[in-house]
DNA sequence: TCAATTTAGTTCCACTTGGAACTAAATTGG
DNA sequence: CCAATTTAGTTCCAAGTGGAACTAAATTGA
Protein backbone atom coordinates (compact mmCIF):
# COMPACT_ATOMS: atom_id res chain seq x y z
CA UNK A 1 0.00 0.00 0.00
CA UNK A 2 1.52 2.80 -1.30
CA UNK A 3 0.74 6.20 1.16
CA UNK A 4 1.45 9.01 -1.26
CA UNK A 5 -0.94 7.22 -3.78
CA UNK A 6 -3.75 9.66 -2.92
CA UNK A 7 -2.21 12.96 -3.21
CA UNK A 8 -2.34 12.12 -6.87
CA UNK A 9 -5.98 10.98 -7.20
CA UNK A 10 -7.67 12.63 -4.12
CA UNK A 11 -10.49 15.06 -5.60
CA UNK A 12 -8.96 18.25 -4.17
CA UNK A 13 -5.18 17.55 -4.29
CA UNK A 14 -3.83 21.00 -3.18
CA UNK A 15 -6.00 21.16 -0.11
CA UNK A 16 -5.62 17.63 1.00
CA UNK A 17 -2.11 18.28 0.74
CA UNK A 18 -2.45 21.35 3.03
CA UNK A 19 -4.76 19.67 5.79
CA UNK A 20 -2.11 16.82 5.43
CA UNK A 21 0.62 18.66 6.05
CA UNK A 22 -1.28 21.19 8.89
CA UNK A 23 -2.29 17.39 10.70
CA UNK A 24 1.85 16.42 10.42
CA UNK A 25 3.52 19.24 11.56
CA UNK A 26 1.63 21.46 13.66
CA UNK A 27 -1.11 19.26 15.49
CA UNK A 28 2.14 17.20 16.76
CA UNK A 29 3.24 20.70 17.84
CA UNK A 30 0.59 21.22 19.81
CA UNK A 31 1.22 17.82 21.72
CA UNK A 32 4.61 18.65 22.16
CA UNK A 33 3.84 22.09 23.30
CA UNK A 34 1.40 20.27 25.78
CA UNK A 35 3.91 17.94 27.18
CA UNK A 36 6.48 20.50 27.33
CA UNK A 37 5.03 23.85 28.34
CA UNK A 38 1.79 22.58 29.78
CA UNK A 39 -0.33 24.70 27.13
CA UNK A 40 -2.90 23.77 25.23
CA UNK A 41 -3.73 24.65 21.65
CA UNK A 42 -5.65 27.39 22.52
CA UNK A 43 -3.13 28.75 25.12
CA UNK A 44 -0.94 28.77 22.35
CA UNK A 45 -2.47 30.31 19.55
CA UNK A 46 -2.89 33.16 21.99
CA UNK A 47 0.29 33.75 23.08
CA UNK A 48 1.04 33.57 19.59
CA UNK A 49 -0.86 36.36 18.48
CA UNK A 50 0.20 38.50 20.89
CA UNK A 51 3.48 38.21 19.97
CA UNK A 52 3.00 39.56 16.55
CA UNK A 53 0.64 42.13 17.80
CA UNK A 54 1.52 45.51 20.13
CA UNK A 55 -2.22 44.66 21.64
CA UNK A 56 -5.52 42.72 20.89
CA UNK A 57 -8.95 41.90 22.25
CA UNK A 58 -10.14 38.49 22.94
CA UNK A 59 -12.26 39.28 19.47
CA UNK A 60 -9.30 40.04 17.29
CA UNK A 61 -7.45 36.92 18.60
CA UNK A 62 -10.53 34.81 17.66
CA UNK A 63 -10.55 35.94 14.08
CA UNK A 64 -7.00 35.53 13.99
CA UNK A 65 -6.74 32.69 14.98
CA UNK A 66 -10.12 31.40 13.61
CA UNK A 67 -10.85 29.66 16.97
CA UNK A 68 -14.36 30.19 18.97
CA UNK A 69 -14.72 33.17 20.89
CA UNK A 70 -15.45 30.55 23.95
CA UNK A 71 -12.14 29.02 23.96
CA UNK A 72 -10.17 31.86 23.21
CA UNK A 73 -12.02 33.69 26.58
CA UNK A 74 -10.59 30.20 28.58
CA UNK A 75 -7.08 30.93 27.42
CA UNK A 76 -7.47 34.80 28.55
CA UNK A 77 -8.49 33.50 32.06
CA UNK A 78 -5.70 31.06 32.14
CA UNK A 79 -3.03 32.94 30.69
CA UNK A 80 -3.59 36.17 32.88
CA UNK A 81 -3.25 33.90 36.01
CA UNK A 82 -0.09 32.42 34.70
CA UNK A 83 1.40 35.88 34.32
CA UNK A 84 2.20 35.15 30.57
CA UNK A 85 -0.58 38.16 29.71
CA UNK A 86 -1.94 41.13 30.97
CA UNK A 87 -5.52 42.05 30.73
CA UNK A 88 -6.43 45.85 31.17
CA UNK A 89 -9.81 47.36 30.35
CA UNK A 90 -11.04 49.48 27.64
CA UNK A 91 -11.44 53.01 29.13
CA UNK A 92 -12.98 53.69 25.66
CA UNK A 93 -15.44 50.61 25.38
CA UNK A 94 -16.44 48.95 28.64
CA UNK A 95 -17.80 45.39 26.73
CA UNK A 96 -14.32 44.50 25.73
CA UNK A 97 -10.32 44.41 27.04
CA UNK A 98 -7.11 44.86 26.10
CA UNK A 99 -4.49 42.04 25.99
CA UNK A 100 -1.20 42.82 26.03
CA UNK A 101 1.86 39.64 26.28
CA UNK A 102 4.08 40.26 29.46
CA UNK A 103 7.67 39.58 28.75
CA UNK A 104 7.76 36.03 30.42
CA UNK A 105 4.85 35.36 27.58
CA UNK A 106 7.45 36.69 24.82
CA UNK A 107 9.84 34.39 26.50
CA UNK A 108 7.88 31.20 26.48
CA UNK A 109 6.90 32.25 22.58
CA UNK A 110 10.46 32.18 21.30
CA UNK A 111 10.72 28.86 23.29
CA UNK A 112 7.86 27.05 21.93
CA UNK A 113 8.77 28.74 18.30
CA UNK A 114 12.06 26.82 18.21
CA UNK A 115 9.56 23.38 18.06
CA UNK A 116 7.30 24.46 14.99
CA UNK A 117 10.73 25.92 13.38
CA UNK A 118 12.28 22.53 13.58
CA UNK A 119 8.99 20.70 12.51
CA UNK A 120 8.86 23.31 9.68
CA UNK A 121 12.53 22.70 9.11
CA UNK A 122 12.16 18.65 8.36
CA UNK A 123 9.31 19.10 5.89
CA UNK A 124 10.85 22.16 3.96
CA UNK A 125 14.39 20.54 3.44
CA UNK A 126 12.22 18.10 0.64
CA UNK A 127 12.60 21.67 -1.40
CA UNK A 128 15.63 23.61 -2.12
CA UNK A 129 16.40 27.18 -1.68
CA UNK A 130 14.52 28.82 -4.57
CA UNK A 131 11.61 26.22 -4.40
CA UNK A 132 11.61 27.23 -0.59
CA UNK A 133 11.07 31.16 -1.82
CA UNK A 134 8.32 30.48 -4.89
CA UNK A 135 6.76 28.20 -2.04
CA UNK A 136 6.61 30.95 0.45
CA UNK A 137 5.55 33.31 -1.99
CA UNK A 138 2.51 31.13 -3.15
CA UNK A 139 1.56 30.38 0.31
CA UNK A 140 1.72 34.06 1.59
CA UNK A 141 -0.51 35.00 -1.64
CA UNK A 142 -2.99 31.77 -1.06
CA UNK A 143 -2.62 33.12 2.92
CA UNK A 144 -3.62 36.75 2.52
CA UNK A 145 -6.38 36.13 -0.20
CA UNK A 146 -8.47 33.91 2.17
CA UNK A 147 -7.80 36.29 5.11
CA UNK A 148 -9.28 39.35 3.74
CA UNK A 149 -11.65 37.77 2.03
CA UNK A 150 -15.20 37.22 3.87
CA UNK A 151 -16.26 33.50 4.52
CA UNK B 1 -5.35 45.79 13.15
CA UNK B 2 -4.38 44.36 9.89
CA UNK B 3 -5.11 40.48 10.34
CA UNK B 4 -2.35 39.60 7.93
CA UNK B 5 0.51 41.07 9.49
CA UNK B 6 1.23 38.12 11.21
CA UNK B 7 1.76 36.03 7.92
CA UNK B 8 4.71 38.27 7.34
CA UNK B 9 6.28 38.24 11.10
CA UNK B 10 5.65 34.92 12.72
CA UNK B 11 8.56 32.44 13.48
CA UNK B 12 7.19 29.93 11.42
CA UNK B 13 5.65 31.62 8.12
CA UNK B 14 5.19 28.52 5.91
CA UNK B 15 3.95 26.37 8.70
CA UNK B 16 1.81 28.99 10.29
CA UNK B 17 -0.03 29.65 6.39
CA UNK B 18 -0.21 25.96 6.03
CA UNK B 19 -2.06 25.77 9.08
CA UNK B 20 -3.88 28.87 8.79
CA UNK B 21 -5.71 27.75 4.95
CA UNK B 22 -6.03 24.24 6.83
CA UNK B 23 -8.19 26.08 9.63
CA UNK B 24 -9.63 28.33 7.07
CA UNK B 25 -10.89 25.77 4.37
CA UNK B 26 -10.80 22.21 5.74
CA UNK B 27 -12.00 22.57 9.11
CA UNK B 28 -14.84 24.82 7.85
CA UNK B 29 -15.78 22.05 5.16
CA UNK B 30 -15.62 19.05 7.88
CA UNK B 31 -18.59 21.32 9.68
CA UNK B 32 -20.45 21.41 6.53
CA UNK B 33 -20.73 17.64 6.04
CA UNK B 34 -21.12 16.83 9.49
CA UNK B 35 -24.52 18.80 8.63
CA UNK B 36 -25.34 18.06 5.30
CA UNK B 37 -24.18 14.41 5.51
CA UNK B 38 -24.02 13.59 9.47
CA UNK B 39 -20.50 12.63 8.75
CA UNK B 40 -17.96 13.46 11.55
CA UNK B 41 -14.31 14.01 10.74
CA UNK B 42 -12.93 10.64 11.50
CA UNK B 43 -16.29 8.84 9.41
CA UNK B 44 -15.44 11.22 6.39
CA UNK B 45 -11.41 10.64 6.65
CA UNK B 46 -12.47 7.01 6.35
CA UNK B 47 -14.51 6.88 3.71
CA UNK B 48 -12.10 9.41 1.67
CA UNK B 49 -9.20 7.04 2.24
CA UNK B 50 -11.34 3.65 1.04
CA UNK B 51 -12.30 5.88 -2.34
CA UNK B 52 -8.79 6.08 -3.22
CA UNK B 53 -7.11 2.27 -2.90
CA UNK B 54 -9.33 -0.70 -3.20
CA UNK B 55 -8.91 -2.18 0.16
CA UNK B 56 -7.21 -1.34 3.61
CA UNK B 57 -7.19 -2.63 7.16
CA UNK B 58 -8.22 0.10 10.08
CA UNK B 59 -4.22 -0.04 10.64
CA UNK B 60 -3.53 1.57 6.83
CA UNK B 61 -5.98 4.06 7.03
CA UNK B 62 -4.75 5.51 10.75
CA UNK B 63 -1.56 6.20 9.17
CA UNK B 64 -2.97 7.70 6.07
CA UNK B 65 -4.90 10.11 7.41
CA UNK B 66 -2.58 10.49 10.84
CA UNK B 67 -5.53 10.02 13.08
CA UNK B 68 -5.57 7.65 16.37
CA UNK B 69 -6.53 4.12 15.82
CA UNK B 70 -10.02 4.60 17.73
CA UNK B 71 -11.36 6.61 16.15
CA UNK B 72 -10.80 5.04 13.38
CA UNK B 73 -12.35 1.72 15.06
CA UNK B 74 -15.28 4.10 16.14
CA UNK B 75 -15.79 5.28 12.19
CA UNK B 76 -15.88 1.57 10.78
CA UNK B 77 -18.32 0.71 13.02
CA UNK B 78 -20.52 3.26 12.22
CA UNK B 79 -20.09 3.07 8.46
CA UNK B 80 -20.32 -0.65 8.43
CA UNK B 81 -23.88 -0.19 10.15
CA UNK B 82 -24.76 2.41 7.54
CA UNK B 83 -23.92 0.63 4.81
CA UNK B 84 -20.84 2.50 3.20
CA UNK B 85 -18.42 0.68 3.33
CA UNK B 86 -17.72 -3.27 3.97
CA UNK B 87 -15.81 -5.28 6.42
CA UNK B 88 -14.32 -8.84 6.11
CA UNK B 89 -12.17 -10.88 7.69
CA UNK B 90 -8.69 -11.00 6.34
CA UNK B 91 -8.01 -15.15 6.14
CA UNK B 92 -4.49 -14.66 6.20
CA UNK B 93 -4.33 -12.66 9.51
CA UNK B 94 -6.75 -12.76 12.07
CA UNK B 95 -5.87 -9.66 13.87
CA UNK B 96 -7.16 -7.47 11.25
CA UNK B 97 -9.69 -7.00 8.74
CA UNK B 98 -10.25 -5.70 4.96
CA UNK B 99 -12.47 -2.71 4.48
CA UNK B 100 -13.36 -2.55 1.02
CA UNK B 101 -16.05 0.64 0.18
CA UNK B 102 -19.55 0.40 -1.35
CA UNK B 103 -21.11 1.76 -4.09
CA UNK B 104 -23.33 4.13 -1.72
CA UNK B 105 -20.18 4.90 -0.18
CA UNK B 106 -18.46 5.91 -3.33
CA UNK B 107 -21.27 7.98 -4.27
CA UNK B 108 -21.49 9.76 -0.97
CA UNK B 109 -17.53 10.22 -1.34
CA UNK B 110 -18.19 11.79 -4.86
CA UNK B 111 -21.22 14.24 -3.53
CA UNK B 112 -18.90 15.29 -0.32
CA UNK B 113 -15.83 16.02 -2.63
CA UNK B 114 -17.78 18.65 -4.39
CA UNK B 115 -17.88 20.43 -1.16
CA UNK B 116 -14.33 20.67 -0.21
CA UNK B 117 -13.37 21.03 -4.69
CA UNK B 118 -15.55 24.42 -4.26
CA UNK B 119 -13.44 25.45 -0.85
CA UNK B 120 -10.38 24.86 -2.87
CA UNK B 121 -11.21 26.61 -5.50
CA UNK B 122 -12.15 29.74 -3.77
CA UNK B 123 -8.77 29.94 -1.98
CA UNK B 124 -6.31 29.08 -5.52
CA UNK B 125 -8.76 31.64 -7.17
CA UNK B 126 -5.96 34.04 -5.66
CA UNK B 127 -3.19 32.47 -8.21
CA UNK B 128 -2.85 32.21 -11.69
CA UNK B 129 -2.82 28.99 -13.75
CA UNK B 130 1.12 28.56 -14.15
CA UNK B 131 1.30 29.73 -9.87
CA UNK B 132 -1.15 27.32 -9.15
CA UNK B 133 1.00 24.54 -11.26
CA UNK B 134 4.27 25.38 -9.39
CA UNK B 135 2.14 25.29 -5.87
CA UNK B 136 0.93 21.96 -6.96
CA UNK B 137 4.32 20.56 -7.51
CA UNK B 138 5.58 21.88 -4.58
CA UNK B 139 2.86 20.59 -2.44
CA UNK B 140 3.40 17.53 -3.92
CA UNK B 141 6.72 17.26 -3.08
CA UNK B 142 6.79 18.40 0.31
CA UNK B 143 3.92 15.94 1.23
CA UNK B 144 5.37 12.96 -0.53
CA UNK B 145 8.49 13.85 1.57
CA UNK B 146 6.65 14.35 4.62
CA UNK B 147 4.65 10.85 4.36
CA UNK B 148 7.74 8.71 3.47
CA UNK B 149 9.63 10.07 6.54
CA UNK B 150 9.39 8.56 9.64
CA UNK B 151 8.29 10.85 12.33
C1' DT C 1 8.62 -25.24 20.04
C1' DC C 2 7.01 -22.22 23.09
C1' DA C 3 7.85 -17.89 25.89
C1' DA C 4 8.39 -13.05 24.90
C1' DT C 5 7.41 -9.48 21.91
C1' DT C 6 4.92 -7.12 18.41
C1' DT C 7 0.80 -5.78 16.03
C1' DA C 8 -4.47 -5.02 15.03
C1' DG C 9 -8.29 -3.52 17.01
C1' DT C 10 -11.34 -2.17 20.95
C1' DT C 11 -12.92 -0.05 25.30
C1' DC C 12 -12.51 3.21 28.93
C1' DC C 13 -12.08 7.70 30.64
C1' DA C 14 -10.45 12.35 31.33
C1' DC C 15 -10.06 16.30 28.76
C1' DT C 16 -10.97 19.44 24.97
C1' DT C 17 -13.96 21.48 21.98
C1' DG C 18 -17.31 24.54 20.17
C1' DG C 19 -22.41 25.66 19.57
C1' DA C 20 -26.02 28.02 21.97
C1' DA C 21 -27.83 30.79 25.26
C1' DC C 22 -26.79 34.44 28.23
C1' DT C 23 -25.13 39.26 30.38
C1' DA C 24 -23.57 43.67 29.74
C1' DA C 25 -22.12 47.49 27.06
C1' DA C 26 -22.33 50.22 22.80
C1' DT C 27 -24.58 51.63 18.62
C1' DT C 28 -28.37 52.51 15.54
C1' DG C 29 -32.54 54.62 14.02
C1' DG C 30 -37.15 56.21 14.47
C1' DC D 1 -33.78 60.19 23.56
C1' DC D 2 -35.03 55.74 24.22
C1' DA D 3 -36.26 51.04 22.16
C1' DA D 4 -34.20 47.65 19.18
C1' DT D 5 -30.15 45.76 17.50
C1' DT D 6 -25.38 44.69 17.51
C1' DT D 7 -21.09 43.39 19.69
C1' DA D 8 -17.66 41.62 23.48
C1' DG D 9 -17.16 38.27 26.53
C1' DT D 10 -18.68 34.34 29.56
C1' DT D 11 -20.98 30.07 31.10
C1' DC D 12 -23.20 25.76 30.25
C1' DC D 13 -23.45 21.43 28.21
C1' DA D 14 -23.37 17.76 24.77
C1' DA D 15 -20.30 15.75 21.73
C1' DG D 16 -15.79 14.66 20.00
C1' DT D 17 -11.04 13.46 20.92
C1' DG D 18 -7.11 10.86 21.85
C1' DG D 19 -3.98 8.58 25.39
C1' DA D 20 -3.64 4.37 27.97
C1' DA D 21 -4.76 0.00 29.10
C1' DC D 22 -6.64 -4.09 27.35
C1' DT D 23 -7.69 -8.60 24.30
C1' DA D 24 -6.48 -11.47 20.74
C1' DA D 25 -3.68 -12.95 17.01
C1' DA D 26 0.83 -13.29 14.74
C1' DT D 27 5.80 -13.18 14.79
C1' DT D 28 10.38 -13.65 16.70
C1' DG D 29 14.16 -15.99 18.71
C1' DA D 30 16.58 -18.90 22.00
Amino acid sequence: MDPTHIFDVVEFRDAYRISYLANAVVLPGYEAVKHQFGLNRGEYLLILCLAHYPMLTAQDVARLSRRPRNTISRAVHRLVDDGYIKRAPDPEDGRQARLTITPAGRALNNEIAVVFRKRQEKILSALTGQERQILDVLLQKVAVHTAISAD
